[in-house]
DNA sequence: CGAGATCACGTTACCGCTAACGCAAATCAA
DNA sequence: TTGATTTGCGTTAGCGGTAACGTGATCTCG
């Protein structure tokens, strides 16, 4: 079995209380006492049941995230990021994906919150406000992360996707371009609100704003390259061809330009592409991306700050953090030689 | 507060435990009265607290997973298909990332120990054994992945390594290469045994493994592209210069193809590249990348299996399973008429 | 018909830890 | 000196479950 406090406590000759409070760093035992229950306790390699000190405590130091999907980078990297700064404070993760199925989040929130987590993250893939029940009157302090619900008056931590749509669509009008294409991704905020972006960066040069450049798809993180192939090859199929094409995400502007490639158009200088996320393959690929990078571990570091201020204090303001995106200029969206100034950041906010 | 057994026993008018029978499906309480529990404990939406659960029954039903690097896609989809298994049994998973550092590896396997998880899965990035102390001792069983350590006696889940070093450098012999580098990886098994693979690839042929054609690198995982580019244009400033490449992973191949366009040499006509991973977007790079396939997914739901074994039964044999990999073949390392046949599958043990 | 078996449910004692007091001795103020 | 405060440590009572036994009633069967 493992070393318990009563084991030190015996071995000392004092209380069990003694032995607690001297670990915990409480302020209301001698010095002298405190350094022989550290010492003990090192020898002894002591271990606190976080079990047992959640339960009397109420205070697990875990926090939940729930993400769709583990695989796709940017949720990696944001679990990366978030572990990181909640292991720095004695915070543990526990993780759980629900596969980009509204079912299975809503399983797993039930597991994780009854797992005792002091605070839970969740990018959810639920369609409507609906699936939060169960969530909200809990005491459980969470954080909506990537896709917002309005609505639900719940923290947040994102991407400001009405900037990167903005960004991106600027950009590819900047490079001279005029038919500019969307496709777009599925509903939740982050989609629309790059899209809202693309739309008013036309609007804002007069551009016709037509439905009919416009790909919609509900579900695009699973099969994104899929998506973006075959969404292509209908933009390609229209009388006026685009000239340039904003896509939802990295993903989707590989899986497009893929099509076009194949249907023997040359990039940037028939249509050209831009991206969203910055994949670390970007610079990579067959034509290098023009992508928004989301700053994805800033992201998690800030949704870690925002966790350990939830569960240490009753913060009880509403916090909404969009973080600014950045415009990484690559082939895929401009000429080799413009290309070699590769990286611009945006100003800051 | 969250609803508790003590409550739906006071609305029923039984005892506690009757209901925490009833719910745990013990077959000790009439059908009736079962009955009424359920019902009971779905209208007010009952969640057993896993902390209480846990504490009293001394088991938690988490697993642990240790990894180096989530952002790694093979850790990555490794943890998802893992994921997957354990959420089908009821388990959840708690998850921490070393950042390939032995360190705070220890730590975390330190504060998952206490966390009292039911089992522990760690691709360990601890360059000696004396790390495992502290896990060795503990009852908690534990598996490794990935990366074992045969003077260990774990249990052990991971890619054939062997075979990958000596299917890549077949592959790559069969396209008549004879000149073959190698870009090794850390000195894990996982690298040490595609390079012992490798070497026997070219023993086979009687061909002579010259120690210069052989680029070591301590840490490779996290900065692979650099490492491979580097490593690339060491090879490249070698008189004889070699006419192929097994690197250890794809991100080092990545670099490596890098520094060899860069140089001006054709692929696969000058030198020919083979990677191990298959990463996602190896069909989508500039020269599509010639890979080993880890079957991650499989390799993940057969760690889950075992962890579910090892928990539910003292399976006190000791498991050793090694998945074999699979060629895949893209035009890194083949002429484009013969790359169309893609993928060739190695034959199952 | 009576003794053991079976059924359906209950009591008790923890699991390891913490919150919230309790309390004696030492220190301090007046 | 004396009451009030501080210091340092201990007691008690859970947290929400589960394990391991009770226990009383009904059933079974020679």
């Amino acid at each position: 079995m493992a070393v318990r406090l009563k084991d030190i406590a015996r071995d000392l000759g004092v209380s069990l209380i003694t032995v607690s409070k001297a670990l915990r760093g409480i302020d209301d035992i001698s010095e002298e006492t405190r350094q022989r229950v550290l010492k003990r306790a090192a020898e002894l390699d002591y271990r606190p049941n976080m079990l047992a000190r959640g339960l009397a405590s109420g205070k697990t130091f875990i926090a939940g995230l729930i993400v769709p999907d583990l695989l796709h980078p940017f949720f990696a990297e944001f679990a990366k990021s978030l572990n990181g700064v909640l292991r720095r404070s004695g915070y543990g993760l526990i993780l759980a994906s629900s596969e980009e199925d509204p079912e299975i989040e809503q399983q797993e929130i039930r597991a994780v919150l009854g797992r005792g987590v002091d605070a839970l993250l969740i990018a959810s893939c639920q369609p409507t406000l609906h699936g939060f029940y169960g969530v909200e009157d809990q005491r459980t302090p969470f954080i909506l992360i990537d896709r917002d619900f309005p609505q639900l008056h719940a923290h947040f931590v994102g991407t400001d996707d009405y900037a990167a749509g903005l960004m991106a669509t600027r950009h590819l009008l900047s490079t001279g371009k005029r038919r500019i294409a969307h496709i777009a991704g599925p509903s939740f905020t982050s989609g629309a609100e790059r899209r809202r972006g693309y739309i008013d960066a036309l609007r804002e040069r007069s551009l016709p704003v037509r439905e009919s450049a416009i790909i919609d798809n509900p579900r695009v993180e699973e099969t994104g390259e899929e998506v973006g192939y075959q969404g292509m090859r209908q933009l390609l199929r229209r009388k006026t061809r685009p000239d340039a094409v904003f896509c939802y995400n990295d993903l989707t502007a590989i899986g497009a330009i893929h099509a076009t490639l194949e249907a023997g158009f040359s990039i940037p200088d028939d249509i050209a592409f831009i991206g969203c996320g910055n994949v670390r393959y970007s610079d990579y690929l067959r034509v290098p991306l023009s992508s928004i990078d989301q700053s994805t571990g800033l992201l998690g570091e800030r949704a870690g700050k925002l966790t350990l201020d939830l569960v240490k204090s009753r913060a009880t303001t509403l916090k909404q953090i969009r973080i600014k995106p950045r415009l990484v200029i690559r082939a895929s969206s401009a000429r080799p030689e413009r290309a070699s100034a590769r990286t611009r950041a945006s100003a800051k906010p």
